[in-house]
RNA sequence: GCGGCCGUAGCUCAGCCUGGUAGAGCACCCGGUUGUGGUCCGGGAUGUCGCGGGUUCAAGUCCCGUCGGUCGCCCCA
């Protein structure tokens, strides 16, 4: 192979956030974060790469993410890594390694980071992407089901402009056990057994791999078989069915709309009882902003003593597509800006900014050697309400023209009142229209 | 991972069918205004035409490959 120059891009599926639309995207992140917080969810940072078996117990091994789509590498001490896919199973894995389960219950934790999945790329769907999530552990009351739903619901709603309307989707599958989920799948499956003739010829196979995965199934006569199929959420046991009952009424009780969604299965394995997925039809074939459930059996999986849980995911990527934001109306941090010229001003006009910046204001300043008129453009750019001029006449008198942009008044005020005057946000009397 | 479509200026795109000196709008810079922005007028800069190979006197244009994007499948946040 002949050497190749510098792949000046980023790799396959991944992204660069620029501005302005990084200023929509960290806002989104940290909107979360705080919305969270007031619902009692502390953050929590766990590694980008975690032993590649948390994943394999904690999805499931025969789960499309973990057969097909990790990143997954051998660190030179021989250990098998893996860049994480999702976030939950690192949480929990870290909830059981500090034994954080031991103190009061719940342990509600809430993450904000990258993800990573070696699929096919596509609009709403990455290599590299950014989810923000909470996990709430150690109570399986349907009253923390309920929270957990209501909280992202409310904060994508309060992301998303009034015309996009998302749609909560909302099943229960059950618990693994014999007389629930597994009865159930042994009926699905022998269902399907005697109608695998009639099912799309691409999902024969999968009819007996992965037969909840049937009712996605996006080819028509599939559809038509899976129409008289079994549903999982008439076949469920009392107790599960008994836990989805509450979830639902108390749901209502908050006045969540939801939609109850007897085909949704979800591709996680340790997923149980309660599952649910906030979507948006307008976003295209990645349709879910969000999603997430139950996963009462995750912790024993890892290796840990029982301990149930309930959380959500939600895409940041998706989010953002869904509420159109393309950051053109994004907010800026310059209170003021430092318009210096002539050959003595620039040091000067460094140093007021720096005190003004040491007041805690927001200030910029020109750097270019850019003309008055380039410098006033530059100003409005930055999004400042003031502009501070400072010319030969200024620095003589030890003050400063300052311009308020929004009215277009303009005063002399002197260097040592002036970051006094922009907190009093008012022109001093006597300023006169420029 | 599979199939369709698409890659030209910072952005949105025209030019490609029918090969012959790379364009528009927006944005940007300068000037009109020897020290004042958002309007207007004038001027200016900017391209490995995704990359590699082939055909040809000549390739942005035709052919092959490749990389990337996009839409669908699959999967899922």
């Amino acid at each position: 192979m002949p050497e190749e120059p510098l792949a000046l891009s980023a790799p396959k599926g991944t992204n660069d956030v620029l501005p302005p639309f990084s200023w929509e995207w960290q806002g989104l992140t940290r909107a979360a974060l705080d919305t969270f917080a007031l619902a009692g969810y502390a953050p929590i940072e766990t590694p980008l790469f975690e032993h590649t078996e948390v994943f394999v117990r904690g999805a499931g091994a025969g789960s499309e993410v973990v057969t097909k789509q990790m990143y997954t590498f051998e660190d030179k001490g021989g250990r098998s890594l893996t860049l994480r896919p999702e976030g939950t199973a690192p949480v929990v894995r870290a909830v059981l390694e500090h034994n954080l389960a031991r103190g009061a219950l719940p342990v509600k934790v809430a993450y904000a980071g990258a993800m990573f999945r070696q699929e096919r790329p596509q609009k709403g769907r990455y290599r590299q992407f950014f989810q923000v999530g909470v996990e709430a552990l150690g109570i399986d009351s349907p009253v923390l089901d309920a929270e957990v739903v209501e909280l992202g619901w409310r904060f994508i709603a309060s992301m998303l402009p009034p015309e996009v309307v998302p749609t909560l989707l909302l099943n229960t599958i059950g618990h693994p056990g014999p007389e629930c989920r597994a009865r159930y799948i042994d009926e699905l499956a022998s269902f399907l057994r005697g109608r695998i003739d009639d099912l799309a010829p691409g999902d024969r196979e999968r009819a007996a791999t992965n037969p909840l995965r049937m009712f996605d199934s996006k080819e028509a006569t599939t559809g038509a078989v899976m129409a008289a199929a079994p549903l999982v959420t008439d076949h469920v046991c009392d107790a599960c069915r008994a836990h989805f009952d509450e979830v639902r009424a108390l749901l209502d009780s908050v006045g969540v709309p939801y939609t109850v969604r007897p085909q949704l299965v979800r591709g996680l394995d340790y997923y149980t009882r309660t599952a649910f997925e906030y979507i948006w039809e307008g976003l295209g074939a990645q349709n879910t902003l969000g999603g997430g459930g139950r996963y009462d059996g995750l912790a024993e999986s890892l290796g840990g003593d029982a301990l149930p849980g309930i959380g959500f995911a939600l895409g940041v990527d998706r989010i953002l597509l869904a509420a159109g934001r393309d950051g053109s109306t994004a907010g800026t941090k310059v209170d003021v800006y430092v318009a210096v010229f002539g050959p003595e001003a620039a040091p000067t006009g460094l140093r007021i900014a720096t005190d003004l910046r040491r007041e805690g204001l927001g200030v910029d300043l020109d750097h270019g050697g850019r003309s008055l008129k380039g410098q006033m453009k530059d100003a409005v750019r930055s999004g400042a309400r003031w502009v501070a001029i400072l010319g030969e006449d200024e620095l003589a008198a030890g003050s400063v023209a300052l311009k308020d942009l929004t009215s277009g008044e303009q005063s002399s005020v002197p260097l040592d009142g002036l970051a006094a005057t922009l907190r009093s946000g008012t022109m001093p009397a006597g300023a006169v229209l420029r």
